[in-house]
DNA sequence: TAGATTGTTAATCGATTAACAATC
DNA sequence: TAGATTGTTAATCGATTAACAATC
């Protein structure tokens, strides 16, 4: 019944939303909740029956008229559509604060993405450890990749190498790129992925709703 | 011939965008240029041009009709807008791996806000110092924010003290939360703001799109 | 069977793009 | 003035919500 493999134009708001269901699915599964409806889950959400219907619905009959959703087949569902159990694997490049932070981060482990190397330039760090693994030279990378399969790089570099850093690391066959750099990447082809954080635009995001809600009056205590 | 403060009904979707034109506008400045056209700059930001000028226009008439912007002068508008001349004071609470990397990163005074006191209840990492400050007990929290006027609180707890923490920071007075624990807080009151980062999220949306473009044969190899 | 709730179509709403008159 | 480009209205497109027949 399902038609996960059909999903064809899927549109960018609903992926947007998957992680949160799976959230949510996980959620229901610690509270050994066994069905839901879409109308509970709504509730629950803070989002539209509908809207839940309609995403779901995109990538298959998950649910069963009269009954809901089985909340473990519908995690796994999603957990499939979303590559959880895909076992990833990753890379780090770029092990200043942010890098190592994201190298500790049990993310990754919850996610299924298991985190294979780290790598840097700078010789005062490469061979320390962090995590069970040690910082390799970026020298190395090409040797590296030629004997492990990783799908993804995390882009922690300084903004000025993120562009030759993200293109070299595409040539040697790497597709999924998570970018931390505050960096506009425009991937060199087609087949690649780019996943960009611009934790400065979420920042400043909130600063306009907060300059919004304190009109004027600068507030400038030096 | 602005009228930046009759802002109505801002779209979601164009105070996203904002933070965008500031990168580019400030780009444009590094780079000597002095006026821009919407369509020069929805060509270099893969836009529309119309875009550009709906956008713009929510907020006043910034350009000049047979000239285009002043690059200048449109940065000061849209810095105006998000904020970034308030000189806007932040905290962090919980100063584990990702707190710490946030604590040293330049984007808080790039986007002219300053980090003013570090916060945790760890008491092996009480008194330490970072970057000129020095980790606070949590317990101080009060006497501290009486003290001085923070706009903007960093949550990088567990997620599982997420949901107090605002509530409590909240009581005493802070009205911007920048949320980086996974968990989703509903907010107590409506003067409040609060910017979700869920970087699992931003995973999982990198997963998705490698996952489809590398259809299901799975890719474990233990 | 009757009740519940989905899957799905149709209606509404909002956001993006196109077009062009206004104007520098 | 003529050319360029905005501000803004109208047209299009897409996403969300409502409604309901299908069905468990």
């Amino acid at each position: 019944m399902t038609n996960k493999e059909t999903q064809k134009n899927i549109s960018k708001a609903v992926i947007r939303r998957l992680p949160r269901y799976f959230r949510y699915l996980r959620e229901l599964i610690r509270l050994d909740i066994a069905r839901i409806s879409s109308k509970d889950l709504s509730e629950r959400m803070n989002v539209t029956a509908s809207q839940i219907r309609q995403d779901l619905n995109c990538f298959g009959g998950f649910g069963q008229q009269g009954y809901g959703y089985n909340v473990n087949s519908l995690y796994v569902e999603i957990s499939h559509i979303l590559g959880v159990d895909r076992n990833f694997n990753a890379i780090i490049i770029g092990m200043g604060n942010l890098g190592r932070a994201l190298a500790w981060n049990p993310l990754f482990e919850k996610r299924g993405i298991a985190i294979k190397g780290l790598f840097d330039i700078d010789k005062s760090i490469i061979g320390s450890k962090i995590n069970d693994l040690t910082i390799m030279s970026l020298d190395f990378i090409e040797e590296f990749l030629k004997s492990n399969n990783i799908d993804i790089a995390v882009i922690t570099t300084p903004k000025s190498v993120a562009k030759e850093t993200v293109e070299m690391l595409s040539k040697f066959g790497i597709k999924g790129f998570w970018n931390f750099s505050n960096a506009e990447i425009d991937l060199p082809n087609k087949d690649l992925v780019i996943e960009n954080v611009h934790l400065g635009d979420s920042l400043m995001a909130l600063c306009y709703e907060i300059a919004k809600k304190t009109p004027t009056q600068s507030v400038s205590e030096e």
